[in-house]
DNA sequence: ATTATTCATCGTAATATTGCAATGAACTTA
DNA sequence: TAAGTTCATTGCAATATTACGATGAATAAT
């Protein structure tokens, strides 16, 4: 039904899947790895940088900053994003718990 | 319009995102863990183990063998599905490039 | 052969996501 | 004040995703 049943997961599936969502689309992969290089923030580039339309990249922003990976300040008429470094820390610690699961050699197919 | 512009991003974007798109959902999270753990194969214990449909842990399971994340071999009457080892190390080669990326403490906000 | 088991596929309904044009809000500059 | 800039929001259309009942294919067991 498009909707998905988070009730009957446990939060950190919940929390895994919710962050892999929102790297999910290349549009916000390629916002994260801008603000990445540029570092010290960016505003409005994104939307010349990426070539979508600017309500989509600023659809894209809204997601992220809910998130919490991403900040950003009023800087006269434009605004200043950047990555909210401790929150991609945190996130990168749940990601690994998931990515880097032990192997064991006794597949079977 | 609900559809991707892929051709605007860079393959290594896509590829990012595609993943990400896999882990994007808690039951697949799920039956990955599950497929970790068990380790040794499993079939149809998936269905019980999390709760939603035969139907619609077969579809789940079908995007995963997509990806080449699992495998699956027929085992008599039943399905005996794994982690596919060398595509989940490649896998997280592509994701860590992503997600290591480094913090500069530079931010703006 | 018939029945049971296991899983895939099809069809369908409901909801989510992606994308953009139009518009609005807030600030800057002329 | 008026016009320009920058970004958010609204509204909408198109497509994607999630979920499941019904059904089918393949093998196993009786």
């Amino acid at each position: 039904m498009g909707i998905t049943k988070t009730e009957i997961f446990t939060e950190q599936q919940n929390e895994i899947a919710t962050f892999a969502k929102a790297f999910g689309h290349p549009a916000r992969v390629a916002i994260l790895q801008h603000l990445f290089k540029i570092n010290t923030c960016i505003c409005g580039d994104l939307v010349e940088e990426i070539g979508l339309a600017q309500p989509t990249i600023s659809q894209h922003l809204k997601e992220l900053k809910n998130l919490g990976l991403i900040k950003g300040s009023i800087e006269g008429t434009s605004i200043c994003y950047c990555i909210d470094t401790e929150k991609w820390l945190q996130m990168k610690k749940v990601m690994s718990q998931f990515l880097d699961q032990d192997i064991l050699n006794e597949t079977c197919c």
